[in-house]
RNA sequence: GCCCUGGUAGUGUAGUGGCCUAUCAUGAGGCCCUGUCGAGGCCUCGACACGGAUUCGAAUUCCGUCCAGGGCGCCA
């Protein structure tokens, strides 16, 4: 027997005609005569039916016996007629509920074990802890919701590729090995055997080659680009991850956030059949942090901050004298027409949330009464000022403002964590809203306050816009948000060795560190390297959003958990000491290993 | 490295010092059942993460370890 449809595939138009489907069993269910079984695959789920009554005589006791073997989940094959179900028993939840396949001859192919958790759907879907899930991903994966996450992911992906592809875009492959860099995140490192002592590093992402694919002329790359980075997860980071990464030569800004924009709009029309708004929104970085206390800011609601330090820089309030005296802002917020809902206790509440958790030295409220501001500390302000931050603040009767003070960026990001928990509170986030939108005029440089030490903000390719000695000098960068999630980030590059090598030196890097790790790379961009820039955004969180999933984990076949172990093949694992023989390497972290008057730290 | 939350049959849970040789559901095994669809009925099986402490007595309190998740740091 071979199969000759899929168990989503027969509908009523296929009755009467001979079908053999494959799958698992799902549900079976015998009334000591009649017996179905609920058999599934990845297209859908079929009843078959063994029907004693409808059976030849000759085969009824053979079939019987076999599909008493039939253990759920084991897979196995079914030969028979489809036939329209009973008047009456039709299960209109299924797509295939109109008929079921009678069954005249059934093979066991292979008997499954007992399931260690349900896979069926069930109407109160009981999911097991994630680790048993990991552990048996292969069965995890054949529930609906799995299935079609990848599907999901699968035509994403292949959407992007057909809007690349029509667009001149090649995809080209970047090495995997490649060559430990200092900037960033720690590499995933792989031993060389043929050179003892040597490694390679796992991309971080495929920034430099793909740089290097501009000067070699590929005006036009892409790539499904995995990813390596051994940092600490979290449910958003996977020590391997995927991205779209991109690049393009003799551009601007305005071109690669175009081109974006069209490949997710070509997206959402495949996806949805629905047209995506574009251009998205842009905002610049210290807009988005004073607005929003974000530079990744959701834009699905309101509750934005308004500045107020000039407002209340006469206000005789010795914290925020002291503030503002020190260089810092006093900003607010106004929860508006949902004030009611926050009593005293929360307030209380969220004054300890903005202390613990948003880092904040604390939370002042004010509530608007008989058309007057009103507090615990509305004394240590003037009439006039209260009603300048009345003002300022929109803020009508009955509304509750929350001020917070403090150094501009902390206490504008402390903010934007409190925004989002009274967002959150206030069921102000809708989850059927898909709001990208561009972060720009980011700075070059993030300066160390205490050091006085230069980091990249991106990273240091970045195009520079202006004197990088200059104070705050610009970056010609952006990333990409959605719904508070950053999605990826991009720029245009330095395409000027010179520039290239005064960069890294800003940053801290000698003349010799500069040759040895990135000497090749600068001495590409002396032979003629075009104009270029380009962008990586994260597919899994991509996919993860766009489908409501709280995990990454989630649209990953094979993840890992947060200690960056596979449950599945429980990796990673000592290898042999043959193998670290060969490689000439020593483990320090081997049980029982006597390390003798050798010293570590040496 | 740090902080928080959790760990009870295969799975999901109840359980706040004695009502616990531990609840319920699901599952698995057995029997019954000819139109169900998470079929149903009856019976059976099966668990307090590990180690220590407190106590007359610990699933329950305390300490440590391990495991899982969330977060901080980290992630150019």
């Amino acid at each position: 027997m071979r199969r000759t449809d899929t168990c989503g595939g027969l509908r009523s138009s296929d009755i009467g005609r001979r079908a053999c489907l494959q799958g698992w069993v799902r549900f079976s269910r015998d009334h000591g005569g009649v017996a179905f079984v609920d058999l599934a695959d990845r297209y859908g789920i079929t009843q078959v039916v063994f029907d004693p009554e409808d059976t030849a005589e000759a085969d009824v006791d053979r079939i019987a016996g076999v599909m008493g073997t039939f253990a759920r989940e084991s897979a196995v094959s079914v030969e028979g007629i489809v036939r329209r179900r009973v008047e009456g028993t039709d299960d209109a939840r299924n797509p295939t509920g109109e008929v079921e396949l009678l069954v005249t001859d059934a093979v066991l192919l292979n008997r499954s074990a007992s399931p260690p958790f349900e896979i069926g759907d069930q109407k109160e879907g009981v999911l097991p802890n994630e680790d048993t899930r990991m552990r048996y991903r292969y069965l995890d994966l054949r529930r609906t919701e799995m299935v079609g996450a990848l599907a999901f992911r699968s035509r994403v992906v292949h959407l992007m590729r057909q809007y690349l592809e029509r667009n001149s875009f090649l995809e080209v492959e970047t090495p995997m090995l490649g060559r430990s860099t200092p900037e960033g995140a720690r590499d995933y490192v792989v031993p060389s055997r043929r050179h003892p002592g040597k490694f390679y590093a796992l991309p971080q992402s495929p920034q430099l080659f793909k740089q290097m694919l501009m000067v070699g002329g590929i005006d036009r790359y892409y790539q499904i680009a995995r990813c390596f980075r051994d940092e600490d997860s979290r449910k958003d980071r996977q020590p391997e991850f995927t991205q779209i990464d991109m690049e393009m030569s003799f551009v601007d800004t305005e071109d690669i956030l175009g081109t974006v924009e069209g490949m997710i709009a070509a997206v959402w029309e495949g996806l949805y059949g629905t047209e995506l708004e574009t251009p998205f929104p842009r905002i610049g970085y210290r807009e988005a942090i004073e607005r929003f206390g974000s530079d990744k800011p959701d834009m699905r609601y309101g509750l934005e901050f308004v500045k107020l330090t000039e407002v209340v820089r006469d206000a005789p309030y010795e914290i925020f004298k002291r503030i503002i005296g020190a260089g810092g802002i006093v900003a607010g917020i106004n929860l508006g027409d949902r004030s009611s809902e926050v009593g005293r206790n929360e307030v209380d509440r969220y004054i300890q949330f903005a202390k613990d958790k948003a880092k904040l030295g604390g939370l002042t409220w004010m509530r608007c009464e008989d058309g007057v501001l009103t507090s615990n500390i509305a004394k240590y302000f003037t009439p006039g000022i209260l009603e300048g931050i009345k003002q300022a603040l929109k803020a009508e009767e009955g509304d509750l403002v929350f001020l917070i003070a403090g150094p501009w960026k902390a206490t504008y990001e402390g903010g934007g964590i409190l925004r989002r928990r009274i967002a959150e509170d206030l069921g102000l986030v809708p989850d059927d809203v898909f709001q990208f939108s561009w972060l720009v005029d980011c700075p070059m440089f993030e300066v160390d306050p205490v050091s006085g030490k230069h980091d990249a903000f991106h990273h240091p390719f970045v195009l520079p816009e202006g004197d990088i000695d200059a104070k705050d000098v610009g970056g010609a960068c952006f990333d990409i948000c959605l719904n508070g999630n950053e999605l990826g980030s991009g720029s245009l590059r330095i395409h000027d060795a010179g520039l290239q090598r005064a960069v890294l030196k800003k940053i801290g890097m000698s003349d010799e560190e500069i040759e040895r790790d990135f000497g090749w790379f600068i001495e590409a961009l002396g032979y003629g390297a075009p104009p270029h820039g380009g962008i990586a955004m994260g597919v899994d969180r991509l996919i993860a959003i766009l489908l409501g999933r709280d995990t990454i984990r989630d649209v990953i076949a094979f993840p890992k958990n947060k200690k960056a172990v596979s449950l599945l093949d429980n990796s990673p694992e000592r290898i042999d000491d043959g193998k670290l023989e060969e490689l000439q390497l020593l483990s320090l972290a081997a049980d029982g290993l006597d390390l003798g008057d050798f010293d570590i730290d040496e």
